[in-house]
DNA sequence: CCCGTGATACACT
DNA sequence: GTGTATCACGGGT
């Protein structure tokens, strides 16, 4: 028997709502491999940015920079910034080339390579604060700024996506208003952000 | 509540 | 080219 195809392939992420591909999103899981150690988390947080009309956007109203630049590759690609200069905050980019959208991970359940995750972290025991906020995850998953503009779909890459075996019913998607950006007046207030309900590895 | 941290974006020389 | 306000956070008080 072979076995059943698991990398999400690109054609998940070119589709143009972003606020599906986020909601799609949970119980997927995220993956890296570095120097052949593998650590796996379950997506259980995601929010949505996309150019038009959401000024909480890096590519609000198409604005090309040399940072927002890869937000505007085809999707499947890796959105990666550092943020208040000490978090790396990992998205994927979503639609057609030319669109500026993306999905910012928030959130990971820990499935695969704790120790690991727990040595990058400085951390001693399991406990949520290993990958709950966007800027812990990566520093958990040991995701670098320089795999921005990596190809997610394009094996082998040191990170991709694979189909999660606990996919949450639309019940289980609770959908708030997005952390941290305040300053987009009132795109502060849509519900993009999407969490698997009531789960325990939630930021905030 | 407060603040470290450094890249970035953009205004202005 | 240079100055500087800002920031999709996290940890501690």
């Amino acid at each position: 028997m072979p076995q059943p195809q698991k990398r999400i392939p690109k054609s998940f992420f070119t589709r143009s709502d972003v606020l599906q591909v986020s909601r799609e999103l949970l119980g997927q899981h995220l993956i890296t491999e570095i120097d052949g150690e593998r650590t796996v988390g379950r997506i259980v947080e995601t929010e949505a940015y996309h150019q038009d009309g959401d000024k909480a956007c890096h590519a609000y109203a198409g604005r090309r920079t040399k940072r927002t630049e890869v937000m505007f590759m085809e999707g499947g690609h890796a959105y990666i910034y550092l943020c208040y200069g000490i978090h790396h905050l990992f998205n994927i980019v979503t639609g057609k080339a030319d669109v500026g959208s993306a999905v910012l991970i928030r959130a990971l359940e820990p499935v695969h390579g704790q120790p690991l995750m727990l040595e990058r972290r400085g951390m001693e025991r399991l406990e949520k604060r290993l990958t709950a906020g966007p800027g812990t995850l990566a520093q958990a998953m040991g995701i670098k700024k320089a795999w921005t503009g990596t190809d997610l779909t394009d094996p082998p890459g040191p990170i991709w996506l694979e189909y999660g075996d606990q996919i949450p019913s639309a019940d289980n998607i609770a959908e708030s208003a997005r952390i941290g950006v305040g300053y987009a007046g009132e795109c502060a207030q849509w519900p993009w952000r999407f969490t698997i309900a009531g789960n325990p590895w939630l930021s905030r």
